[in-house]
DNA sequence: CGGACTCCTTGGAACGCTCCAAAATGCGCC
DNA sequence: GGCGCATTTTGGAGCGTTCCAAGGAGTCCG
């Protein structure tokens, strides 16, 4: 490893120019001659010469830095709007600083501040923990959009999330469709998103004057929780003909159960989830879901925080995208 | 927002202290007195001051942070090893800055030169495709840590791989042990790992006699691929009784092949991947894998460039981990 | 009561860059 | 040859920290 690093100062001396023409060379500046440009070129390349960019930072106040935050890894979606907004941020040119709160909202708060420390220029909350109030004390300092969650508001803040309501509309629409009534729900506790989805299904049931037959089996958005729910919903006596499942990874989990009961799908039984992850679409899983435009979701996440570092935006709102029924190969007609 | 942060100097002005032992009390120097402390941290809290990363990493000339990339995201041995390098890196109070170059190797060039300008302290490569030139000279600047892949050396330059000779060895014997004879391999193309699981692959046939038996179908480590590369295989005729794909994805691919020709697994046919991702573990897919330590790869390369960055390991080498068989679902004994 | 310590505290000089006002240069023209 | 103007170039003052050598305040002891 090399000694101390080239400065602009070494690559001044050597081109036999002032540092401040070298700077605004390096930044290709039109002020600069060509001869000047060319010599420094020279120099630099001959250094091997690379600008500081915590000393620019430094000086110019810009960190050219966005902070995402993901607060876990094993649901694929999180890695999934990592990717879209990780686009936005480098087609703008600017850093990506990576934290994880690990869904513990004390580590998770520590690792914003850390964030703020670096000076970065804006927040993404991929999924968080934290305390509403927390959230808006952030920022006060920084704009942040929240994707996914929606009940939060306030001064700088944004939010993508999809349009629940819509969507488990579309999802109960396809079973009804489908000529299903039986039809049960592995709900996802009491995180927004999934709060949205069980009451929209309720209320679907209800006006298809299904109401009697709404049965809910509490899962946690985990795959584990889902085969667990759905275990205990098929030990209870007569499978429903079709599952409504809160998200995608729990409906994986919601298949295994049912493959394990002997239940063949779709023939026997009918599974359908939310989320649209990539896996989802794999021959072997072929599941039905409702789509959220992940990728997207991050790239409008991340497009939105730039409007507002430029200024433009003052408004504080949610975005909501429209999501999209993919009918795969886990649904079809009951059974006669 | 705010204006203006509040810096050292205001703090130090509302305890009526000098700046310096601002400094200090903010690192918790023994060597401020209590009294001083106190009024330090009051005036803190009080003016909402955060200490500015940037300054202080240029003061010091360490910016405590560690660049990342990740080539792709469509695998989500990716994302694993990223979790367990991030963990290590937030444990030793480091930051992770996160490229990614999309497979392209001048993206990933550039993007990896901003890593350098931002005075990144070390480098982890999860999965890359550059030339080993270019590999060497970033090197030069600071340490190293590929993960995947090992063929690559140089001074300031360590890997961590799994032994993919012993993997296949292990997936072989396991097919062989259930009493398969007339094995597939679904191979992943030109990159390395791949490489040597097909050179083990043959070589495991040819010694076990079955060396007439050998099928090799080019696949490429996607799903995508190792589907069209067992519908290939399949048309062909007879159908093998067991299947060792290059990698879990691809593996993924292959079941949905065979579910296509209307093969039941294991009943009719065996699949064995090599990976472990966790998704492998659902019981829906259920699939008999040789397992990498995933998050193991990410915190041991970490840890390596830790030990790295504080000078004491100067030998460069290559870290082997030992894969494992998971002997799930999908593989069984032939049917006779 | 002075000296030698120890314990705290301090101002100024970096760190490597950008920004700015001002200086130098070059050019066309009378 | 000198003037005015546009184009280039320059040094110095920051940006918010840390580091360092050195200064003050107590404390203990002879």
């Amino acid at each position: 490893m090399n000694e101390r690093r080239p400065t602009i100062h070494d690559v001044a001396a050597r081109a036999g120019v002032s540092k401040s023409l070298v700077s605004l060379a390096m930044r290709g500046s039109p002020k600069v001659s060509d001869a000047s440009r060319a010599a420094i070129e020279k120099a630099a390349a001959e250094l091997g010469y690379r600008p500081n960019a915590t000393a620019r930072s430094l000086a110019d106040s810009r960190s050219r830095t966005i902070g995402v935050n993901m607060a876990e890894l094993d649901n694929p979606i999180f890695p999934e709007m990592l990717g879209g907004a990780h686009t936005v941020i480098r087609s703008r040119n600017y850093n990506t600083m990576l934290v994880s709160g690990e869904r513990d909202p004390e580590l998770e708060t520590m690792e914003l501040a850390k964030l703020l420390e670096f000076q970065v220029e804006g927040l993404i909350l991929i999924s968080h923990r934290l305390p509403a109030e927390t959230v808006r004390s952030l920022a006060d300092e920084v704009p942040i959009v929240v994707l996914t969650l929606k009940d939060l508001t306030g001064p700088g803040i944004d939010s993508v999330v999809t349009d629940d309501e819509a969507g488990t509309r579309m999802a109960m629409q396809h079973l009804f469709d489908l000529g299903h009534r039986d039809i049960a729900h592995v709900s996802g506790g009491s995180l927004e998103p999934a709060v949205v989805r069980e009451r929209l299904y309720r209320s679907e049931m209800q006006a298809a004057g299904l109401g009697s037959m709404t049965r809910v089996i509490e899962g946690d958005l985990t795959n584990l929780g889902g085969l667990e729910a759905a275990r205990t919903l098929l030990r209870e006596g007569k499978p429903p003909t079709a599952i409504f499942a809160s998200n995608d990874i729990s409906a994986l989990g919601v298949m295994a159960a049912c493959q394990e009961f002997g239940l063949s799908i779709p023939a026997d039984i009918s599974i359908i989830g939310y989320d649209g992850i990539a896996l989802g679409a794999l021959r072997t899983l072929s599941l039905t879901t409702i789509a959220q435009p992940l990728g997207l979701m991050g790239q409008v996440a991340a497009q939105r925080l730039f409007d507002r570092m430029a200024g433009t935006q003052i408004d504080d709102r949610s975005i909501v995208l429209e999501p999209e029924l993919l009918t795969r190969g886990t649904t079809a007609p009951p059974r006669v």
